[in-house]
RNA sequence: GUCCCCUUCGUCUAGAGGCCUAGGACUCCAGGUUUUCAUCCUGGCAACAGGGGUUCGACUCCCCUAGGGGACGCCA
């Protein structure tokens, strides 16, 4: 049998870090199997999924150096590689299930949903669905299909005894039915939950093993149930430590940078976020630190994997990266820096800004100083000039910090209709309220157009900034947060 | 709250019962090379979460406790 993996992302975002650490280690277990790796497109949310995200994963996937043998840009036998085009495979089987009463049909409305919800949690039980709806008569239920009700599939789990599931890292696991909810597989819009597609697609696509993050653990008896409604065998799962923030809490962009793209316009290099993720719980068996993805296929071995959860260290990768930089020859580090800097994309989103303030050519370089590198380090006096006090200042960059967690899309005119509407509602003059932003962003009062500039540095960095302007100005403590948060989120309902 | 997973220096890790006086790397500190800085070199600080077993012997195996993390969505 061959040995194929999977990378399975979802493009609703910016490629993060995650997800190219699980590919890489998808990639390398087939490669070192001779086998073969492939991509599929998880958008079976409609809402969030966007072209755009996928374009950007899979850039930025190529950028790491990970190749697949099958996806959606390339095709291959077992397509299509994108879920959202293979809607009639999953309501085939979802009827399957239903006919072979491994499943039922639920009507049931998201507020009885939330309601139940909202007992079960009172009572300090674990939430789950009720089965309200586990018993209706077929005929029911098709009349009330036909009357055109709102309804999904669910899986039927047993009510009692347990999983015994097996993880290639950790052995058994044993979880009891009591804790699994009945699924829904098929949602209301007709779309499948990530919970039949996968299992589905992996069987579809003869996926033999399945290296995942470990926040799935405990998804696997619902998988593992479907595996067996379905009766096809089960691919082998290995549940992989998740990368963690310097907290120890699973890495977030609200406290790391974690999209791919952050740390490519940053000036790192490809091959070694590359080179780094590998030997984030994995180590070489001789324990070189310094290796290329080919030496890492080659040596790769489920059993050299740790699983207490790594911590992403930027010093590490820091120092990582300036050893790959400085071994470079002269031309080769030519290159990248034309790569990365001076390619005419990036040129092309900076001309308009600076030309018309250019006399000379010699003033590019003190306009553009905080875009393409670093800007200066922040102190409290950096805000001096600012009419507003030190509170105020960091309630604004608290709410604004709020809103970007929001923001699906980094373009300036939307981040200054974000920045428009919340100085309404806080009753700051937009100038006043600007100024902390610009201070945070670029380290001047004067300096290039604000929005233009965050759409060029894109989220992440304006996130690591904006903290740091919040750290400079004395930083919000745990207790002030939780004040921000409230004064926060009435500001938002009394916007509605 | 319920369930699941995890636990070696601050961080990434080596360690598969005696090779451990627990090794390497990052960070930090000290010294050296260098016109400055950086690089580079040398040295140093620093860990087996705690308690019980099993064993002649436990960082390694088992149990308990503690701590950390994750899951509990018509998100993936």
């Amino acid at each position: 049998m061959t040995v194929r993996t999977r990378i399975a992302p979802s493009p609703t975002g910016d490629p993060h870090v995650g997800t190219a650490y699980i590919a890489l280690f998808n990639w390398a277990f087939a490669k070192h199997a001779g086998g073969e790796f492939l991509l599929r497109i998880e958008d079976t949310d409609a809402a969030r999924s966007t072209p755009e995200s996928e374009a950007a994963i899979l850039d930025s996937l190529r950028w790491l150096g990970v190749t697949w043998n099958e996806g959606p840009d390339i095709g291959g036998p077992h397509g299509p590689y994108r879920q959202s085009e293979r809607q009639a495979i999953y309501s085939e089987h979802a009827d399957k299930l239903i006919s072979d009463d491994h499943a039922f049909v639920c009507f049931c409305t998201s507020e009885r949903l939330d309601e139940v919800r909202r007992e079960q949690q009172s009572a300090g039980q674990q939430t789950k669905y009720d089965g309200h709806c586990i018993g209706l008569a077929k005929d029911e239920v098709a009349a009330q299909i036909a009357a055109g009700t709102p309804h999904v599939v669910r899986m039927k789990v047993p009510e009692e005894g347990e999983c015994v599931c097996s993880d290639a890292l950790r052995g058994e696991i044993r979880i009891p039915y009591a804790q699994i909810d009945m699924q829904v597989l098929i949602k209301s819009d007709g779309m499948p939950t990530y919970h039949l597609a996968v299992v589905v697609d992996d069987h579809l696509m003869q996926i033999s093993h399945v290296l995942r993050g470990e926040e799935w653990i405990n998804s696997m008896p619902k998988h593992q149930l479907l595996y067996e409604y379905f009766g096809w065998d089960m691919p082998v799962h290995a549940h992989l430590p998740l990368l963690r923030n310097p907290d120890k809490s699973k890495l977030s962009k609200r406290k790391n940078p974690t999209s791919i793209s952050y740390y490519r316009d940053s000036g790192y290099l490809g091959e070694v976020l590359a080179n780094y993720l590998a030997m984030m719980g994995w180590s070489m068996p001789d324990e070189r630190e310094q290796f290329s993805m080919t030496e890492f296929a080659e040596q790769f071995s489920l059993d050299r994997i740790s699983l207490g959860g790594p911590i992403f260290d930027v010093e590490k990768l820091n120092w990582l990266n300036g050893q790959y930089l400085r071994a470079m020859t002269p031309n080769a580090f030519m290159d990248a820096i034309a790569e990365w800097a001076l390619n005419r994309d990036r040129l092309a989103q900076l001309v308009p800004l600076i030309q018309e303030r250019t006399e000379r050519l010699a003033d590019i370089a003190p306009q553009v100083e905080y875009l393409l590198g670093d800007r200066i380090p922040l102190t409290e006096s950096s805000f001096a000039d600012s009419k507003l006090e030190t509170d105020q200042l960091l309630a604004i960059l608290h709410h604004i910090g709020r809103r970007f967690d929001e923001q699906r899309s980094w373009q300036r005119d939307e981040l200054y209709q974000v920045c428009k509407s919340l100085a309404d509602d806080m009753e700051i003059k937009l100038r006043d309220f600007l100024y902390p932003l610009f201070i945070g962003v670029s380290g001047r009062t004067v300096s290039l157009p604000l929005f233009d500039s965050m759409e060029f540095l894109g989220p992440d960095v304006c996130r690591v900034r904006l903290r740091e302007a919040i750290e400079a100005l004395g930083g919000i403590s745990k207790k002030l947060g939780k004040r921000l948060d409230k004064a926060f989120d009435q500001l938002d309902r009394a916007a509605q």
